[in-house]
DNA sequence: CGACTAAGTTCGTTCGTTGAACCCACCATC
DNA sequence: GATGGTGGGTTCAACGAACGAACTTAGTCG
């Protein structure tokens, strides 16, 4: 009777949500998108029981969202870097920052951290749109549809060679 | 010893993430998505346990991403409506569409389903952008930073108004 | 009367999370 | 060579949450 698992199902939504349903896990990719690499640091930054931290690293290995590299020898240091599939899953983290920046706080409140881009220093909002037409895309202006000839599947190449990781803090 | 909680975390990912790591609740927002709105329905659907589905819809409401609504009385029965909060979450659920099409399937495989534009009929991909220069925003070209002035936060008003819900099929 | 429906509730079993303590290899210091 | 520190874990008991099946309730239909 073990928790049901959604992680073969036909819903890319369903997929996703067996990750990030992982009670902890946004906020360990989280740690990584801000430059923490080590197990000590992301443990104390997010007070997570370590066995947990334990279980989602190596998930997150497994799913090759991160690579395990030792940083020394002798005492064997080990750290965790994002891979490409890793940093993708950033832009999931950005609607959730978006979605939760708007809504999760009282009224005429906000969050007191923001985002602003690197590179004109100017506030961000993400938002959603279509990659092709650059439209606002909702859930109200799509409607499901069979998929598009395998073809013209723009899957990235799932290889798990290094990323770079610059930190996102200053 | 409950599971932690995150809801009053001063970091938006934090407080979206204490929804979302709901077991099946991003599945929950799916269905309502979908245009399904009755426990059984949605029940039957996702094959969830029924005392699940319970607790999660009474919790989205409780959030205010939903509101239940008699749609006949002798017996009365009810059905869950998204309100605006809820279909603004729509645009999570798009990125994690996007991020789990492109990642969590084999390579040169993907889903057999798509997303397409009502308005259009073409094939949506959706990609997460800055609201004021519509340029691409990733984990990699923000950094954090202390918020604007909270007069200039666009919290849009959290009225539970109830929304119009078109079906997302066809 | 009995069957059916929508929307739950109850319950015994199993799984996952929590927090604190413990472990181990190695290094530096006294 | 005992002591203490550090990084990266593992172990364990307690307990809350998820599972699946059965049961409930209020009303309609034939």
């Amino acid at each position: 009777m073990r928790r049901t698992r959604f992680d073969d199902w036909p819903c890319p939504i369903a997929r996703a949500t067996d990750l990030i349903g992982d009670w902890w896990t946004p906020l360990v990719m989280r740690e990584l998108f801000y430059g923490r690499r080590r197990f000590d640091e992301i443990a104390e930054s997010l007070q997570v029981p370590r066995a947990v931290l334990t279980a989602r690293l190596n998930r997150l290995v497994d799913e090759g969202m991160i690579t395990k590299v030792a940083y020394q020898e002798r005492p064997v240091r080990h750290e965790y870097r994002l891979t490409e599939k890793g940093l993708a899953f950033g832009d999931v983290l950005l609607a959730m920052w978006r979605w939760a920046a708007d809504w999760q706080w009282p009224e005429g409140d906000g969050p007191t951290v923001g985002l602003k881009s690197k590179a004109t220093g100017e506030y961000v909002d993400p938002v959603v749109v279509d990659e092709h037409t650059g439209e606002r895309t909702t859930m109200r202006t799509v409607r499901l549809a069979r998929a598009r000839a395998t073809a013209a599947e723009p899957t990235p190449t799932p290889t798990l060679r290094q990323a770079e990781v610059p930190s996102t803090t200053e």
